[in-house]
DNA sequence: TGGACGGATTTAGACGATTCAATCGGGGCT
DNA sequence: AGCCCCGATTGAATCGTCTAAATCCGTCCA
């Protein structure tokens, strides 16, 4: 039962002192060929580890990124992961993913973790981007990059023009000939959320004769898209909207069951567009319309963003970057209502 | 751009001793009332947050668990992980996700961080469960728990009984009076898959002129299973299954927009049977019949079990938890055929 | 031969929190 | 008044690694 041995045994074993050993690990330009053989044999023998909490103590701030996201099942957000993961991987840091759940108090637990862990830095989706708590993290010197959602005060973020989205999802509604849509999303209060609504509200408001029905729900997930579906489905075809923009897609797949459900085909009775393009909407049983977002880059930037900020904090000028949407148009809003 | 204040500032601060915020913050009784509030007082007015990586050097383990699950992006994990956090909270540790993604490069790349920072425990999936690199990790001294998967030799695990899984969907499906059944899942060399295919091949075996054909996948996705599916369904009526087994429900429910956009009718044409009853099996368009697995107790009692041997190490004896399955019959395999 | 040079290695603090033995101080008891 | 006791507080050592400065030891050149 012997406890993983330290720096100091393998000097000790290599005949070495701990400095040596300490060289060997991170400079081993600088050590003699044989000296190196012989404490590399060493750290073999006895299965040294390097102890990242002393490396970490010692440099006053860890090899730790924090991500924090609204929902890990949203593939959005894992990819959006994969891309932050990937730049990390190349130098040499460690992503710590973190699910907020759209919970504030789950997310003020986790940042409150993070920061105790002195992570370089934290990447994250808040849920309110006001928070105090996430002010303080900052002001206390954590660098933080927003994520999908735009800084407004003194900070880097990485974002996708929301409103563009939602002006692109409505004109190719309305251009389709719909003049009853609804608009499904929430909580509003989230401003990408509220962002795609405003897009599309905009062009429908430019739209002669288009009326536009708002449903807000709590968490944008399947069940909560399905059962907003069906609800709408009962509606008297008369004043029943004839297409549908949700403002992502786990919703809209809901949203898809739901009609299924209730006997609309899609499109022809419902048109459907959602937001993100994550994998299922592709194959879902109707192919989806859906706004596109970049989300494996949305991850490498801020990670990119993070590591300027870190490595020269002193001159580091805060930016806000702001990707295109692009609308991907499938079955399940491709066809051409007759006025 | 002042530094983290440390517990030596809070001191200064509170005219005390660092030994005495060390108290304060560790075991508030026996700290004096007065220099109780001088001390918070000096914490809150500096802004002070604890510096785990010195917490964790000198305690010599970390209040960290890394827990490495095979997908990130399939909800029966993030239940699972859910359930072990949720344990990890009240015992005040954090609980690190890592995603494998079912590779095993990435795996060892999980293992390796994991074990340089010295985590008090790992709970994973493993790809193979008899990996030497895994087997060195614990053989370092790292405690490990085996999620959703039996432990051989010397480890604790937790895990559902697989083959008990594939037999209920199989009776089910035999009794529907299903002759020709169809099993999908992959790789076929993970034990889970491994398990439930033998499960249902022996009840197959059983019954007289009852046919199973398996098709294995690389990975149990969405895609994959709708893929498998509109390949089946492209099978001539005669000799087409008319039931099929899927080893998880994302498989199943890319199966089920398979049989959709191939016209055929389930549970009519084709009934269906996934694994794990997700939520989303349950709000699928045809509603999912599913082996159900207790995902969030799984992790709960992995978490459980790592404790138990952490702070009991010397006594501790290995334990290999088994939990039985549950056959949820929904709609998508509701339909009795007539032999 | 002596000194300077330079590459290789060692030495000696930090880093921040924890812990435990040592000390302090005040109150109560004889 | 003197002493003891006990709760509260202090001081110092420790965890494992890194780094800057110091040392060592050949070698080369003047």
């Amino acid at each position: 039962m012997m406890a993983t041995p330290s720096i100091k045994e393998v000097a000790r074993q290599a005949g070495v002192s701990v400095g040596t050993v300490s060289n060997f690990l991170n400079r081993p330009a600088i050590v003699a060929p044989a000296t190196r053989k012989r404490v590399q044999d060493s750290i073999d023998a006895l299965g040294f580890v390097r102890n990242e909490a002393a490396r970490h103590l010692r440099a006053g701030r860890s090899r730790t990124v924090g991500l924090v996201v609204l929902d890990v099942t949203n593939p959005f957000f894992t990819s959006l992961a994969e891309g932050a993961e990937s730049l990390a991987y190349e130098d040499d840091t460690v992503v710590m993913l973190c699910n907020s759940k759209t919970d504030p108090v789950r997310e003020m637990h986790h940042l409150d973790q993070l920061e105790q862990q002195r992570v370089m830095g934290v990447l994250i989706t808040p849920f309110d981007s006001n928070d105090p708590q996430l002010g303080a993290l900052v002001e206390r010197g954590t660098p933080v990059v927003l994520v999908d959602r735009t800084a407004d005060r003194g900070l880097c973020s990485v974002s996708v023009d929301d409103q563009l989205g939602g002006r692109l999802a409505g004109s190719h509604l309305i251009e389709c000939g719909h003049r009853r849509i609804a608009f499904v999303g929430g909580p509003f209060s989230m401003q990408q959320v509220a962002d795609r609504k405003q897009g599309i509200s905009a062009v429908v408001a430019g739209a002669d004769g288009v009326e536009l029905q708002c449903h807000e729900v709590d968490v944008m997930g399947v069940v909560e898209g399905r059962a907003i579906g069906e609800r709408i489905a009962a509606m008297p075809a008369r004043s029943r909207p004839t297409a549908a923009f949700l403002a992502n897609d786990l919703l809209a797949l809901g949203f898809l069951q739901g009609m299924a459900v209730a006997g609309l085909r899609v499109p022809r009775d419902m048109a459907i567009v959602g937001y993100d393009d994550i994998d299922f909407a592709r194959a879902a049983a109707v192919p989806l319309s859906s706004v596109r977002q970049p989300a494996e880059l949305l991850g490498r930037s801020a990670m990119e963003l993070l590591q300027e900020e870190v490595e020269d904090a002193e001159q580091h000028r805060h930016r806000q970057v702001i990707f295109q949407p692009d609308l991907i148009v499938r079955e399940s809003s491709d066809f051409r209502r007759r006025r």
